[in-house]
DNA sequence: CCTCTTAGTTAGGCTTATCTAACAATTATG
DNA sequence: CATAATTGTTAGATAAGCCTAACTAAGAGG
């Protein structure tokens, strides 16, 4: 029911679908500019998302997710935003590191694994009064390769009322 | 100098040298066994390591890997490890599908992001009174999914004397 | 409506990494 | 030490996924 499909598949279900949602219509060649891949490989790949049942194409026309690709897409998606928004918000990784790390990983986290990422990720970044002390306790561990003594001494985790990263994504 | 090679090379330097570890002569066999493939796509991996100057391997004889295949396998099984660790003690995911994600994932992380997924988890377990109480606070947060009124309320991260996990890997 | 440009496809080749079947070398055993 | 069992290699097939070159379809401008 639930069978992965390789990381190639998912990459262009992805595309596809974060394509649609930019609006337009989605073609070849946008595909293959997104992805970073020439236009024959897409057409390729498309016939294979097409037997699979994961998308509708007609030749010379117009690129479809069905709901099955739909679903493996948003999966994909999910794996990605998580892993992402780990990178950047719980270990201070640079977006675009983040990004390029997160697009590779995200074809093999378990599904249990995910899960549990989410939740950490809402968590901690969901603290009632903001970004967790122990959060900026572990920022100050990354600069000065040492715990900040008052945290030690306090052990807070006590929360900062603004957030750092403020941006959704 | 630091070109990354493809996860299947990658899995065969770190198979040969976990195998090496573990003592005894490293043979085709076990590390056929190891990997679960067929003994000929061994030797084929171990001609393209050969050539690439990743290992030794007379025809019959010793597999060894050189000091740049070492390199990269230590590369490799530190990403592993890190990532092991994080699933199982963080994110208190089961060490049977933790290996796996590593496994699969161990290949794709950037070594800026290792380096902080090391230091998070050395930051977050070195606590020097034991487990955080703020990690304590997620394990209630998964298993009730809601978070802790008392630890709302005093938003500590005051840490544990014993810690829960106590194996070494 | 004809031509030129752009978009998409087809054909064919290459690389990686796997497999099976068959063969060769090595090691163990009576 | 001769033969059987194990271990390792070679040859050849297959599949995914990418590429280039060449072709065809569609659409835009004069």
């Amino acid at each position: 029911m639930t069978d992965r499909q390789s990381a190639s598949m998912e990459d262009y279900l992805e595309a596809i679908m974060v394509l649609d949602r930019e609006g337009g219509k989605v073609t070849v060649t946008r595909i293959s500019q997104a992805m970073g891949v020439k236009k024959p490989s897409v057409t390729s790949a498309l016939s294979r998302l097409v037997e699979m049942g994961f998308a509708t194409h007609e030749k010379y026309g117009e690129i479809h997710l069905t709901g099955k690709g739909l679903r493996i897409a948003r999966d994909v998606y999910k794996r990605h935003q998580a892993l992402k928004r780990f990178l950047i918000d719980i270990l201070d990784v640079k977006e675009d590191i983040a990004s390029e790390d997160a697009c590779r990983m995200e074809h093999y986290l378990s599904s249990i694994s995910v899960e549990r990422l989410d939740k950490f990720i809402e968590y901690v970044m969901g603290c009632p009064q903001g970004k967790p002390l122990w959060l900026e306790g572990f920022n100050y561990y990354l600069n000065h390769g040492k715990r900040n003594p008052e945290h030690m001494a306090a052990c807070s985790s006590r929360c900062k009322v603004s957030s750092k990263n403020g941006k959704l994504f």
